[in-house]
DNA sequence: AAGCCTCACAACCGCGTTTTG
DNA sequence: CCAAAACGCGGTTGTGAGGCT
């Protein structure tokens, strides 16, 4: 492959943009897209290189980033989904809405690295999932819908409070005993179809599924095993314990 | 007040992947 | 099918702001 000249190298523009330029930008996208970068700079009259224009626009100018700090939620969010996925920030970045890639990197390394730096996690941490803010029921509930949610299922509203039934849809339901605020994890996706099997047991106050004690989730109690989903959910209840077991450790990580 | 240091973040660079002719 | 062009990603750097001495 044969690389493009960089910019100086053809007498454009580097560093920071003024306000000027970045009028420019939006003002020619608004009226004619991005649909060639390479030839967007020349037709929109800006002496920048097309790589730089679109980084400006995806990481800066686009109406659809949502600006300001990172809220504690979502920085737990980016924590998790880094251990999941590793530095695929661009990944990271397509679960979260209104976040760039650049941006969740930046934060990563100015912020949650060191968070995460003098914290480690219990080894053989319990695998009960207790005593959990309203906040990570929010996360959870975001991860779910936007991570291995089956295509023809709802998508999970904090206001859903239900019971289990036989052929209910994924709901997770924050249930609160005085000040705990627990996961009631009553049946995730619809089971006929993600689930080889799937006890109706109920549980408060604590995340859990049965499975005839294949799969039991007590508070002070390890999960046992996975054996009891089905291949095309195992990676995705995988995730789904490991960000309980993560969300769990958070709890106890120092505030900046 | 000045100089130095640290931090945050926008922007750049190089490379792999995808698209196009 | 192939080469070139374009795109997108992740690592890294540059720089301004704010804090500290």
């Amino acid at each position: 492959m044969v690389r493009a000249p960089c910019c100086d190298k053809m007498g454009l523009k580097k560093g920071p943009w003024s306000p000027e330029e970045d009028q420019i930008l939006i003002s020619y996208i608004q009226r004619n897209g991005h649909g060639n970068w390479r030839a967007l700079p020349k037709q929109a009259g800006l002496l920048r290189c097309g790589k730089s224009c679109r980084l400006r626009w995806m990481n800066y100018l686009s109406p659809d980033i949502k600006r300001g700090n990172f809220t504690k939620e979502e920085e737990d969010t980016i924590i998790h989904l880094h251990e999941k996925l590793g530095n695929r920030w661009s990944a990271i970045a397509s679960r979260l809405q209104g976040r760039t890639d650049n941006e969740i990197k930046n934060i990563w390394h100015t912020h949650l690295k060191k968070r995460l730096k003098n914290y480690q996690p219990p080894r053989n941490s319990k695998r009960y999932y207790n005593n959990v803010n309203s906040n990570s029921c929010t996360s959870i509930q975001q991860e779910i819908n936007s991570f291995g949610h089956p295509p023809n299922s709802p998508q999970i509203s904090t206001s859903e409070v239900s019971t289990v039934t036989a052929d209910s849809s994924s709901i997770i339901t924050p249930a609160t005993t005085d000040d705990q605020k627990a996961i009631k994890l009553e049946e995730i996706i619809d089971s006929s179809e993600y689930f080889t099997e799937m006890h109706e047991s109920l549980w408060t106050n604590e995340l859990a599924i049965d499975d005839n004690s294949n799969f039991v989730t007590v508070a002070g109690e390890e999960f046992q095993s996975l054996d009891m989903f089905n291949t095309t959910m195992e990676d995705d209840m995988d995730f789904l314990f490991n960000f309980f077991i993560r969300t769990e450790d958070l709890q106890e990580l120092p505030e900046l």
